[in-house]
DNA sequence: TGGGGAATTTAAGCTTGACTTAAATAAAAC
DNA sequence: GTTTTATTTAAGTCAAGCTTAAATTCCCCA
């Protein structure tokens, strides 16, 4: 799954514990968890704006796209 | 809600069609446009993979978060 | 080096809703 | 005015988001 979750990063950055996060936007730390390690396969918006309201950020600032190398014939070049 | 989904924004840029679209990633007409329109509360990663691919953009071209006036005071200011 | 808080993991369960097909309507496009 | 595309509604399936609880592991620091 060429999905990454990058939310450790901004939540380094504002110098917060996922503890302090997960209480803070009302989710639990089991399911923060979770979801930081990308082991998660979804996410509702309700969740997702929650935590771009606590860290202020955007949603491409937690969740990234890698192209997997052998899907670059997506792309028109050559 | 404060996520807005900026697909169309993308879909035009490419000049492609939301049914074509549809078919090159294997998503149901219905759903892609309930999505395209924001009639919907989260997403798999499995179809927004898809849709990043298909698009060549990144998740935040697609999803966006707009703050909440009201939810000013998360910020840290004054 | 032991104790306390934080993080991770597993398990089990509830509930929401992603996504489907089908079908009908509406809106463009030509 | 007919064909293609888009939207909407309805009804259904089933995956998985998110929960609590509990056990385990990881870190830190005095």
């Amino acid at each position: 799954m060429p999905i990454r979750i990058t939310l450790d990063e901004v939540l380094a950055r504002k110098g917060l514990k996922a503890k302090q996060l997960a209480e803070q936007i009302g989710v639990s730390q089991t399911h923060l968890s979770l979801f930081r390690s990308g082991k998660v396969k979804g996410v509702r918006f309700s969740t997702l704006s929650k935590l771009c309201m606590a860290l202020g950020c955007a949603p491409g600032d937690l969740i990234q796209y890698d192209p997997d190398p052998g899907d670059l014939l997506t792309v028109d070049e050559e």
